[in-house]
DNA sequence: ATTATCTATAGATCTATAGATAATGC
DNA sequence: ATTATCTATAGATCTATAGATAATGC
């Protein structure tokens, strides 16, 4: 079950992406783990110090190996890169216990002057400028005409269509997740068959060594996010 | 200014969509409007009927209009027909004052047991097949494998991308809407040329005195939308 | 008499702190 | 001595109700 830290963040993270953070009471989170609401602070300063750690230990792990990720691919293939990026992106999304990704849409967290909600903003900006770079040298091999930044977001947008799926109580396997990776290469103006030999191209890459060592960092990042 | 009760409701609509409703005390309300806390309890019977009365009137209208809108196209032309209610839609989401799109998002009210919140659900549903039955027939045209539901899913991800965009505190203006509009083709595997010419015809048709009854008549709606 | 506000407050939280207690480790 | 819990509670909310007040309309 994990020190007691590990299973306060976990109730916490249950509870705040259900109920919202200011709907949680310290009480609940203490009372899911067992222990009275006062001794909740022996292990944090206060209800804050619960959400930030939680966001500190939720950096999607994607963002760390972006360019690992890209610089697998042939530069020629630009279109394989951006649906491996895709895959294992939505995949990451798909499957953080949950559905932590939630929380950074939530109004408290959004509205609240954080420190850890900025660098958050930055590193997601940083994944939307690849995202926005990826896709738009897919864009325009294609005819494309679609402006890199609002391409960039139309990305993000559908790979995160994963936390909206889970939200209403979907979850969200291998073939959507490639339905969903698809979808993000028509964007581009790919069509089928180039979809579909991106995504046999993804997947296959995806058993190689090189990105099994990749995985698994990503899989260490992953039990960072979900606590 | 409205009515007190509209003026209610208005600040409300600000600070729910802000800060969520959990973290918006029924004071805070009140003292936006300029009345005392207790003064509320004259025009609601209490902080979720404020609630409950925002949602009833944020039914978003294209939901009222997919059929008309549908209607207005030769059913030959069903990528003009998609790209017209993507357009509409776009557009009503970019307009609602205080971004109330985002109301249905929040834990507080996705979470709670609200008949409400049910009707909703349902009314997005449909709307979301409406979306699935046109784009899978685009879809089939070009060769796109993407399933129905899968692909219904996708394109009104797509579409409350402006959502997103405007809870960034970006303001989503008519060649972004194009772009989000085109998107929604792209999955469907329109290339450029398709998409450009479904978006002129689209375009073409919104100055049509048909569409403009249609468009009054959704005027009305976005005007219960953002009290 | 009705409408729309106000003051005052009950009662129920909720967060965080103070200080006691018991168990473990040196 | 340190670690991890507990009980008890202060102090600050927050929602909702009771009842007073003033203005308007019959």
């Amino acid at each position: 079950m994990g020190t007691p830290r590990e299973q306060v963040l976990e109730a916490a993270a249950r509870l705040f992406t259900s109920k919202g953070f200011a709907a949680t009471s310290t009480r609940e989170i203490a009372e899911t783990v067992g222990i009275r609401q006062a001794s909740l602070y022996y292990h944090f300063a206060g209800k804050d110090e619960i959400l930030a750690a939680l966001l500190a230990t939720t950096v999607r792990p994607t963002q760390m190996v972006v360019e690992e990720i890209v610089g697998l691919v042939p530069p020629e293939r630009v279109e394989t890169a951006l649906c491996l990026l895709a895959l294992i992106d939505i995949d990451t999304l798909a499957r953080v216990p949950h559905n932590v990704g939630v929380l950074y849409q939530l109004p408290d967290v959004v509205s609240a002057t954080n420190l850890d909600y900025a660098s958050f903003r930055q590193a997601h900006g940083e994944l939307a400028e690849a995202y926005a770079d990826l896709g738009s040298r897919v864009a325009a091999r294609h005819g494309v005409t679609t402006s890199p930044p609002a391409l960039g977001s139309m990305l993000i947008q559908q790979v995160e269509g994963v936390i909206t799926l889970r939200t209403d109580g979907n979850d969200v396997g291998g073939e959507r997740a490639v339905e969903i990776a698809g979808g993000c290469l028509h964007l581009c103006g790919c069509d089928q068959a180039e979809v579909d030999d991106a995504i046999h191209r993804a997947i296959t890459l995806q058993d190689q060594p090189r990105l099994e060592a990749i995985a698994s960092k990503i899989d260490r990042g992953a039990h960072q996010m979900g606590p």
